[in-house]
RNA sequence: GGCCCCAUCGUCUAGUGGCCUAGGACACCACCCUCUCAAGGUGGCGGCACGGGUUCGAAUCCCGUUGGGGCUGCCA
């Protein structure tokens, strides 16, 4: 008989979503989705003091947005740690009578001082033989079989710990709340966990949990540590230094299609030579025993430069529809009700090879919703340096008075009034970009001004020559 | 300090003893294209940490050194 895998992801809601927590998530739901397996999201929230109700459902919807939800069949939860706790003493005392683990006295400046006074550090075994029964303010520690712990793991192979090196550990707080070590280990065993797949940081728990698996005799599960993810100085990314937050990059215009690819490629590559691949190939594909085993640099350059390529691969509509969010609401550059629909419509084509997210898209069209253009200093000295600059402005202002209204001839226009003043097309459009836009840089500009319309242009021109003569 | 993990271009990686003159991607540089900026195309820069073995042959196996990281909590 063979039973189905059952992988699970146990995030404590201590804050924002973590980005290293995504991708172990996303190891999980991959195996789970080619195994046929089921994916459990358990919330760990036995640490009374750090958890925060809203940062559970953070972690749902941040999950959710990466595709891991209960949309499939496949995932199961959210399960909460704290539920089972009476199932976690149960367990403790379990071990308690069987004499595998014993109850201590002392707190925990009692075991640093003896440990400084015996020169090593940890807790020294104390109370092992001391035969104490439960009270108020005694912690239950886990007896440290003597022998040697070796641990299976998928991707680094065999390791061997000393149990000799190995403390005594705590199961039950002085409350007589459970640890981590402890709760984690009995509800993988109520959950029927058969692979842990988790970051690295918990290897050297592994023996202990170990222990307790054998100590309450079950067979411990697969284990899987994968390499943790790091900043630009090669720390552990951390919430308090780095920017880790899932929920962040959301807000910014990241696609969780491009998170999610990224994310698999650290410390992993789809076959070939080529990185960005559909998530069904990477479900395909990907096993734990070709992760590498060092840890990644979480490089946002990368991940935009991502994001950039999806972005570019969306079909026409579906960019439109997804810049919906980004171009209205509150918060756009430009006079709230001023935004309209089929000039972005027709903008959009040219909008989309120029962004690397979704957010970008209001500053590079805020110039057809802004009564006036916000010109950017810089940009305008720039332009209109040239002595030539207010000739061909005015030049442009005549001409376009009753040119033809399409970019074919209204960049016609602009050509000729170059020619006349020896100028390449490069160099003339720039004080009319200017004028138009209040930048230098922008989508292309006879398209853009086609869609602005003739009196629009003809009064900014006017605009922009009163400024200089000034 | 102790235990454990790790080590290929700046970064993410391919590589599982001969296919490696080490491949791809991001970044960077140049050129082409071009109304600006992008996108796209072409090319370039750049790496097996070091020292010993093993072997006919080592980026790949072994040992050591060095360097990095994680853990070392009545957090998870």
């Amino acid at each position: 008989m063979t039973t189905t895998p059952r992988y699970r992801f146990a995030p404590s809601p201590t804050g924002f979503f973590h980005v290293g927590g995504a991708r172990t998530a996303l190891y999980n739901w991959a195996l789970t989705l080619r195994e046929g397996g089921t994916f459990v999201l358990r919330i760990e929230d036995t640490d009374e003091s750090r958890n925060e109700p809203q940062w559970t459902q953070g972690i749902i919807d941040a999950l959710a947005w990466l595709g891991i939800n209960n949309d499939h069949p496949q995932f199961e939860g959210p399960y909460f740690q704290s539920a089972n706790a009476q199932a976690h003493i149960d367990a403790a005392m379990k071990l308690f009578a069987e004499g595998k683990a014993y109850f201590c006295d002392l707190t925990g400046e009692q075991v640093q001082e003896r440990a400084k006074a015996s020169g090593k550090p940890g807790y020294d075994g104390f109370s092992r033989d001391r035969g104490l029964e439960a009270g108020p303010g005694r912690v239950l520690r886990f007896r440290v079989p003597a022998g040697e712990t070796v641990v299976h793991d998928l991707v680094r192979g065999e390791v061997k710990f000393d149990n000799a090196t190995i403390e005594d550990f705590v199961l039950l707080r002085g409350n007589g709340s459970p640890m981590f070590l402890l709760a984690n280990v009995v509800d993988d065993q109520i959950m029927n966990i058969t692979h842990v797949v988790r970051a690295e940081e918990h290897l050297p728990n592994t023996p202990k949990q170990q222990m307790i698996w054998n100590a309450l005799n079950v067979a411990p599960p697969t284990w899987a540590h994968v390499p943790v993810l790091v900043n630009e100085q090669r720390k552990k990314l951390s919430k308090r230094r780095d920017k880790v937050a899932v929920e962040q990059y959301r807000e910014e215009g990241i696609l969780p299609e491009s998170m999610v690819n990224y994310l698999m490629t650290l410390g992993w590559a789809p076959a070939g030579d080529t990185e960005i691949v559909p998530w069904q190939h990477i479900v395909d594909t990907f096993r734990l025993e070709d992760v590498n085993h060092s840890p990644a640099f979480f490089d946002i350059q990368k991940l935009q430069a991502f994001n950039g390529e999806y972005i570019r691969k969306m079909p026409l509509e579906v960019f439109i529809a997804e810049c919906e969010p980004f171009l209205t609401g509150e918060t756009m550059p430009w006079p709230a009700g001023n935004f309209k629909q089929d000039i972005f419509r027709g903008m959009a084509e040219l909008v989309q090879t120029r962004v690397t997210a979704l957010t970008e898209v209001p500053a590079m069209i805020d110039f057809f919703f802004l009564d006036e253009p916000a010109i950017d200093d810089a940009s305008w000295a720039k332009a209109t340096k040239d002595e030539w600059a207010s000739a061909v402005l005015s030049e442009t202002q005549t001409a376009y008075a009753t040119a033809e209204w399409n970019h074919d001839s209204l960049k016609a226009v602009i050509e000729q009034v170059g020619e006349k003043h020896g100028l390449k097309l490069g160099k003339v459009q720039a004080p009319i970009r200017v004028a138009i836009t209040g930048r230098t840089v922008g989508p292309p500009l006879f398209e853009s001004l086609e869609l602005l319309g003739r009196e629009t242009t003809l009064a900014r021109l006017a605009a922009a020559s009163q400024r200089l003569a000034k």
